[in-house]
DNA sequence: ACCCAGGTGGCCC
DNA sequence: GGGCCACATGGG
């Protein structure tokens, strides 16, 4: 199996809006990212929406916005004093050094936006990405959890580390926008119905060709626990 | 009563 | 350059 046989057949069990990342703002996307952090969405929209109740889900308010009140406003998705800091820091960055004015924070070499990303306090690869592929729409493939695991257990490639697997992503799909992120977007919702046991359950579409034997003797072996 | 979520940073060795 | 751990809420 192949990635592009993995996304034909997720694409056969899965119906992906359009619109997968709901926003009505860019910045809204980008904060989301950040909010996500291990987190489960269903929070993440609970903490989007009182954000917009208060009238500061924009990068000028929020930069301007008391820790106290934005930690109440993102609470409900977790990791909320670090979280705020992170946002709180960034929009601030955002605001000053290019107006708040994200079409020309992003109408730069993705590399370059995604290496002033990482410098950023909170924002790791996969969130940089996230933003890039989805508020930036940029060409660029994000890797999860979920995406790790899938490559595993399904034995796609023996690449592990962050930087590779996305290369191998980029590499073996064609250039593409709507697909990298329909594609990811497939991965996710694959992860949230079926948790950890990708592709181990009976009824996960990929299960098929998943050398589950070997995966299951390892985890019981407790070689690896991201297995 | 667990386990997990659309990770990241900091510390230790 | 890895291996742990804290970070925190809410749903299954």
């Amino acid at each position: 199996m192949d990635l592009l046989a993995v996304y034909e057949r997720l694409l056969g069990h899965f119906k992906i809006k359009d619109c997968w990342w709901p926003h009505e703002t860019t910045f809204e996307i980008m904060v989301g990212a950040l909010l996500t952090q291990n987190t489960a969405w269903g929070n993440v929209e609970k903490a989007i929406k009182n954000l917009k109740t208060e009238g500061i889900l924009n990068i000028k308010s929020l930069s301007k916005t008391n820790r106290k009140k934005l930690e109440e406003a993102i609470r409900p998705s977790g990791f909320y004093k670090q979280k705020a800091g992170y946002l709180s820091e960034f929009s601030r960055y955002l605001y000053t050094k290019y107006e708040g004015d994200l079409n020309v924070f992003f109408n730069r070499n993705a590399c370059i936006i995604r290496q002033e990303l990482l410098l950023c306090r909170g924002i790791g690869k996969e969130t940089a990405d996230s933003m890039l592929l989805y508020a930036g729409n940029k060409l660029v493939f994000v890797i999860d959890a979920y995406t790790k695991r899938i490559c595993i257990r399904l034995e796609l490639t023996d690449l592990l580390d962050y930087d590779e697997l996305q290369s191998f992503f980029q590499d073996n799909l064609r250039k593409d926008l709507f697909l990298y992120k329909q594609f990811h977007a497939l991965i996710v919702e694959l992860g949230k119905k079926f948790c950890k046991r990708i592709p181990l359950c009976e009824d996960c579409p990929l299960k098929i060709k998943c050398k589950q034997q070997g995966i299951r003797e390892k985890l019981k072996k407790g070689e690896s626990r991201e297995l």
